[in-house]
DNA sequence: GTACTTACTTGCAAAATGCAAGTGTTTTTA
DNA sequence: TAAAAACACTTGCATTTTGCAAGTAAGTAC
């Protein structure tokens, strides 16, 4: 199924686009209530798995996560490796797609700082990402590119 | 239905919680394919009818925009205005919570600029931004506060 | 070789979405 | 001033997506 290339084409890259606005283009590739927590996840992992992912706290269900990850690997915001210890094991990494979402990553944490109440944790990283946001960008970006 | 507030606070405002991560807490309120689109809609345009964002390129559907507002309402994201020229017709702004996702909406809008072809005026605005962010933001942010 | 881990897939019920057609006020028009 | 139009929604119903539980197939550990 995932190879039958031409199905892939015709019927799973060309997801509908609702219009030209650059909201509503990324909206319709990570508009959801899941796509967002994966890429964050990788953002703070820098590289999961599959049992990595539903680990997580809001407890994802299994065909859901799967369908996400296809999703996000058609449109490139992630990549499959190998994994160097395990045949049975899969490594997802954010692709230069994907990690250049770290600015609304980081702005989305501030929103919700600012509004909720956060663990403490979480407070920590954004007092240093306040002081410092092109940094924590730059080496950020650095630390997840491979 | 929306005057009974024992049943509003006890099944309409009490959202399920997925879990502490502010990202997760944002998404829970605004993580869905159109919710952001109503914001846009409002920061572009500081004020909305609900007619204003039927006819959004998008083409929400008139149930769903209902939907939307409401949770945006309940969640002090926009609040609902007497329009001052009549009766019949309801002005929709965003409050200062909501305003403050204007550095979420520019990164996204970076980062989709980045990746897809968007139009030309939106472009031009993009130039405005990255010109002097922090700027921008806040002549913006002055702009839609009343 | 048997049991376990890992990454999924499948089936089905429940919820969300989308479409078309109302409904009840206000406002405009004749 | 009565009828038509505008406006902000609701409602009913079909379709799609989500969520849960239970598989399955390949790889690993003992």
């Amino acid at each position: 199924m995932q190879n039958a290339s031409v199905f892939k084409v015709f019927f799973m890259s060309k997801a509908k686009k609702r219009s030209d606005c650059p909201v509503s283009c990324s909206l319709d590739i990570w508009g959801d209530k899941w796509s967002l927590l994966i890429i964050r996840d990788l953002m703070f992992a820098k590289e999961c798995t599959y049992g990595d992912f539903l680990k997580s706290a809001e407890g994802i269900a299994t065909n859901i996560l799967a369908a996400r990850l296809l999703v996000l690997e058609e449109n490139k915001i992630i990549e499959k490796l190998a994994h160097p210890d395990s045949k049975a094991k899969v490594l997802y990494k954010l692709t230069r797609k994907g990690i250049d979402l770290l600015p609304v990553m980081i702005e989305i944490n501030l929103w919700a700082e600012k509004y909720f109440s956060i663990p403490e944790d979480r407070k920590a990283l954004l007092k240093e990402v306040k002081k410092d946001k092109a940094g924590f960008i730059k080496a950020t970006t650095k630390e997840l590119e491979s």
